[in-house]
DNA sequence: ATCATTGATTTTGTTTATAAAATTCCATCT
DNA sequence: AGATGGAATTTTATAAACAAAATCAATGAT
């Protein structure tokens, strides 16, 4: 138990911390309701346990984490109803984005964003899932990008962390790839013609979609996760 | 150098500071670039370095403070082009909040805005700047409430705390508060009608107009207060 | 006089230790 | 058997100690 350290790399100790934890939450290896041991993450990354208290707090204040007081610190669970007012802000923010971008992007990110959406056609025809799911992560950070506007891409980008634990099971759907393409091809089109309303009603739609996919999911994974408390 | 604690009291340690140290900037009594001492702030608190560390930790993952490894930490400074971008932000959240209050508002919740804005009205009469300030905040968090999502309320709230330090002196400008009521009763006008569409441009409107007032002086507050780093 | 160097001081980062709270588990009683 | 009370244990919160990095100041060279 002694070289873990390297595998993270660079910033703090705290940072790396936040990393690495934030990173075990939003790909899912800690699920919603998990109990975050102290003493468990300082052994399990070579450190003490301050630096581990200390990423902890800053996730709980970013809300990936729930912490009580005295009582230790779990991964968020969120509710129901929370879960479907942070879809619905996503669809929020995806339209402003796309239609910022489609009154702001510069020649050089259209064009970009064109090839590349283009391009993941042939992922849809494969039916290459694991490759389309990171283009689709690409694409819409290219969106977040395009609006020019630092604050609304921290929060986006802020909402999509927090979504991400419950929307890993979305391409599971049969057809979804498809469907997905279709949307983007909308969200695209109305950008290259600049109407930004256009762009941004189609963005929400995506979203909305999406959201409906995945909350079916959500139900499960939170109720397998965290039977125990409260 | 004993009893301080006792003027913020309830929750942890590190709870009261993040919210002692966050109300001192969202006042102004902190300036944008100002130094933050870990060893005075504990002093000052009389608690030791630990808890003060780990909210600076907090405030910095929430955008308050910003933190260089090894450097310390500074009440954050934004760039003229990141205010401009969360006063944009701004108008775009309050713009969600009016449209889903107009949609969602229990009649309940619309009594109360209409009475307390009709209310304020004669604060605008008086003249009463603080107590109008006081009133305003109450209106705009009415209508962050009044939008039914949990997770757009924090991310207006937040952007409001983020804004706080450059649009305090707002209200010194002459005639701002006649202005300012008349835009909350376009406002109010349109959520009674449940015209979403109506009261969210009047809603970004309304912002807008602020953040032109603040962003003059914003830009003296941040030359003035950190004029010697980087 | 200006700039670079280096040693002292200050400040930050991390670990270790102590204090306080909550949980567990067992004995006892009804 | 089930509930209740209360040590013993575990876990969290804060403090204090230690280590490392950065800042500052003074000296000496150009």
């Amino acid at each position: 138990m002694s070289g873990k350290r390297s595998l993270i790399r660079s910033g703090t100790t705290v940072d790396q911390m936040v990393r690495a934890i934030s990173d075990r939450i939003v790909t899912g290896f800690l699920r919603p309701g998990e109990k975050l041991d102290e003493t468990s993450l300082a052994a399990r990354f070579d450190v003490s346990r301050t630096p581990v208290r200390e990423a902890l707090g800053q996730l709980s204040a970013i809300g990936l984490v729930e912490r009580r007081p005295n009582r230790g610190a779990i991964v968020a669970v969120v509710t129901q109803e929370h879960l479907a007012s942070m879809f619905e802000s996503m669809a929020e923010l995806e339209a402003i984005c796309a239609r910022f971008s489609a009154e702001r992007m510069t020649s050089g990110e259209r064009r970009s964003l064109e090839i590349e959406h283009q391009a993941s056609a042939r992922l849809v025809q494969l039916g290459a899932e694991e490759d389309y799911e990171y283009f689709n992560t690409e694409f819409h950070t290219r969106l977040y990008r395009g609006a020019h506007n630092a604050h609304i891409y921290e929060m986006t980008v802020m909402t999509r962390s927090r979504l991400a634990p419950f929307r890993r099971a979305q391409f599971m759907l049969p057809g979804r790839l498809a469907k997905s393409w279709q949307e983007h091809d909308a969200i695209v089109t109305a950008i290259m013609r600049g109407d930004g309303n256009a762009a941004g009603k189609a963005a929400k739609d995506h979203v909305s979609i999406v959201s409906e996919a995945s909350a079916v999911f959500a139900v499960g994974d939170q109720i397998r996760a965290a039977p125990q408390h409260q």
